[in-house]
DNA sequence: ACGGCCCTCGTGTCAGACAAGTTGACGAAG
DNA sequence: CTTCGTCAACTTGTCTGACACGAGGGCCGT
């Protein structure tokens, strides 16, 4: 988590590769919707101008996301949302790039609100001496930033956003559970568009945000597991403004009264 | 998550989800280690006794897994643990039987803590009057079966878990977002072990199950999305007291000092 | 109108072959 | 003896052609 080289080497994507990213989209755009049959493989063959074999290999990588079922004698289908593999990195990836995420973003930052309230909590309990001097190097970077320039350009930003990033991946290292922090790293590259988008609708973001960074050190410093769940909360709430009406507010006095006797069954 | 009937038509794996399924397992029980390199694709197909195309679309999959690279020339080779997709439910339902899940176990519990208190949190705020309804129903049968047998038996054991099992759904139902669902269902077969154990293991166990459910209820019911969580917590702990020592225990004051102030760097 | 048979289509599996990249060993040069 | 370059063997990636088997739809007879 707190170490974001790329990957070791890229070798370029094999054909099947290729011809799975393709068909990966055309799903999660829509093109071909979950219940019809997907072209036959003979026909993807002729479309991408491969050997059926590439094409089998292809439809199989669909297969273990979850995208498709396909059985012998019958043409394969694209399967019901509900069996997709939703944290499979591949799906996320096109999810993201083909801007098919609105539907789940809100569900997402949800999730990462609950991920990180929690993690801040164990990071409470857990965290050594060592973690605790790099957060704090993180915030102090975030406050020299804030105080030596006037005015966030988009450079600023960026590296504000690092520190950001750093920081809370510090947190989740803290809690010791490799599964907290692999589910963070799964959805971050959606959470990465978020938080800029948060920091440069507001003016006064990055204070605001060194703020809720400070509570969260503080809570975790003093080993106060409420006090941190809390304030990663709330942190997070803010975040993510940008449609926070559309979230929950339980911290303060939801206003979902009108939901809530309605969806009879 | 209501609704856990089996799957629609359960057709014979193909061979090369056969064979997968081998290869998963061998990897997953250490029999070919991180960076070790994998037989051969013509030595698979002499072992197992298929053609080439078969192994390809086996290896594939594990491709997809995340559990071995591939590239041309140079033997496919185990991945290193940092890179295996944790969530796919091909790798989780391997690690179950072969009972490699101990390593994992605890973080997954902790990860279920920390999503279901978030989703209590957040059924609060949504819940609808049906869904309040269905939730006293379970905790009705709860209680009905409390009353009327004297001594637990295996068979009243089931069904009191089926009961426990179909509240949580109903809890993450309630929640509207299907990513939390989601991730309870993958892990949701180990949970279920650790729920029958925790529940013979102690003779008071039923009663104290029910006494944590209905704290749950009252909190979602109210619309207290801080009491929902908070009993939520309390609930799971107990549902994980067989270890509950090793995790953390930040709502009780973390005996956690010793830890504190080790593991530099 | 209904039910059973057959034919067609599509996936599952096999065999053999070539292309392309990697690795390691061997040999030549310094 | 060390070092570097070349080559050969191995492995994965891709292609071709073919057959088996299950599913679905249309046709025909009742």
């Amino acid at each position: 988590m707190a170490n974001d080289e790329p990957a070791v080497t890229l070798r370029s994507p094999t054909l099947s590769e290729r011809i799975s990213d393709a068909l990966v989209r055309r799903i999660v755009r829509g093109e071909i919707q979950p219940g019809d049959a997907m072209p036959s493989e003979e026909e993807l063959a002729t479309q991408f101008d491969v050997s059926r074999p590439v094409v089998r290999e292809a439809v199989k990588e669909l297969t273990v996301i979850g995208l498709v079922e396909s059985r012998q004698g019958r043409s394969t289908r694209v399967a019901p949302e509900r069996d997709w593999n939703d944290f499979d990195p591949r799906l996320i990836a096109a999810r993201i790039d083909t801007g098919a995420f609105d539907t789940v973003l809100l569900e997402l930052l949800e999730l990462r609100r609950v991920i990180e309230s929690g993690a801040a909590g164990l990071a409470a309990g857990r965290r050594t001496s060592p973690e605790l001097a790099q957060m704090e190097a993180e915030i102090g970077a975030m406050e020299e930033m804030l105080a030596s320039v006037d005015s966030f350009e988009a450079d600023d930003i960026d590296h504000f956003t690092d520190a950001d990033i750093r920081f809370h991946g510090l947190v989740l290292d803290a809690t010791r559970n490799h599964l907290l922090i692999r589910l963070i790293e799964l959805i971050g590259p959606l959470l990465r568009v978020g938080r800029r988008m948060s920091l440069e609708r507001r003016p006064d973001g990055p204070a605001e945000s060194l703020h809720g960074h400070q509570a969260i050190l503080e809570a975790i410093r003093s080993g106060d597991a409420a006090a941190a769940r809390q304030s990663m909360r709330e942190h997070l709430s803010w975040t993510a403004n940008l449609r926070l009406d559309e979230l929950d507010d339980d911290d303060r006095g939801a206003p979902l009264a009108s939901r809530r006797e309605s969806t009879p069954g």
